[in-house]
DNA sequence: GACCAGGTAGCAA
DNA sequence: TTGCTACATGGT
């Protein structure tokens, strides 16, 4: 077991909040571990836990990484190897949030979202799991995106053990391309079964990691080659997956927040309203995007 | 029991 | 292209 602490200077562009970065609904990678009252976390702020599949470890195996941050300034890893590197670039803690958000427009309600909430990054998660996950998204609510994403894993996933316990890697796209749609049904994907089944098979030729090398309009038009992707998904991947900071992801809570206090970039279709946006917020609308999603919902 | 949840595919005009 | 509607499932 290795361990290791990272410096995240709350009032600086390396602020880190990792309870609202992988509490907001932008990530179905991570979970939660009810605590362990150990010294990892000894104020209680929450464990977070991971399992990153194997083809983006530098180990070539699937890996748990585990992480807290016991003080706003201090975020600590452990895992089987030395993870800092990994975890740097999960959290992309190399975007300095302050010149990010002096790139973008002078608004009084975006500079309130990025007051309100601190410390929010876009997450950097493996882009197969992610795909997956916002596959499942479409009419779904938020805590049971989280719940099809884990039961996937642990029907399907290698077992992995770590410190005394067993997780359960995210399928790899042959692994999930063989199971049969009468199991995904089991697993309460509903109609998204086949869509996961068939995305799977594509995946395994197509892999979407590989489209993070592509523009923004490339890859967004591959990735609705995928079965049940369109515009909002594959923005989701795009955003949360393949680092395209600009991908500006049109939900029903955003297009809420776009109504009430940007209706000037409200457009016919969502796809002509998210080009307005990124155009509007430009190369870093998707951070635009996470913060005045996760505000509304906290409004909430 | 309706109604809703980080939408999309399939089909008609 | 644009405008419907069905779609599984579980929670209010």
């Amino acid at each position: 077991m290795e361990q290791g602490t990272i410096s995240t200077p709350p009032d600086s562009g390396a602020a880190l909040d990792l309870k609202r970065t992988l509490q907001s609904g932008q990530t179905f990678c991570w979970r939660r571990e009810l605590e362990r009252g150990s010294l990892f976390d000894p104020h209680d702020t929450g464990i977070y836990v991971t399992v990153l599949p194997r083809s983006v470890t530098p180990t070539n195996r699937p890996e748990v990484i585990r992480v807290a941050q016991p003080s706003s300034n201090t975020l600590r890893w452990e895992a089987r190897f030395d993870a800092e590197e990994t975890v740097r670039s999960l959290f992309r803690l190399g975007d300095d949030l302050e010149s990010i958000g002096e790139t973008l427009p002078d608004d009084a309600v975006l500079e309130q979202a990025f007051a309100e909430e601190r410390g929010l990054r876009i997450p950097n998660d493996p882009a197969f799991p992610t795909l997956i996950a916002f596959i499942c998204s479409a009419q779904m609510s938020i805590p049971r995106i989280h719940r099809m994403q884990s039961a996937i894993a642990e029907q399907l996933g290698v077992p992995v053990q770590f410190d005394g316990e067993t997780y359960h890697a995210f399928p790899a796209p042959d692994e999930l391309a063989t199971a049969p749609e009468s199991t995904l049904r089991d697993l309460k994907l509903g109609y998204r079964a086949p869509y996961v089944k068939q995305t799977a098979e594509r995946a395994t030729e197509t892999h979407p990691a590989d489209l993070a090398a592509l523009s923004y309009d490339a890859a967004h038009a591959e990735l609705q080659e995928f079965m049940g992707v369109g515009d909002k998904v594959a923005d989701c991947v795009q955003l949360y997956a393949l680092g395209h900071l600009n991908a500006f992801p049109i939900d029903t809570w955003i297009e809420t927040v776009l109504d009430e206090h940007f209706s000037h970039l409200v457009c016919e279709t969502d796809a002509a309203t998210a080009r307005a946006a990124r155009e509007y917020f430009g190369e870093y609308a998707g951070y635009a995007q996470s913060y005045l999603f996760a505000h509304a919902r906290s409004a909430n």
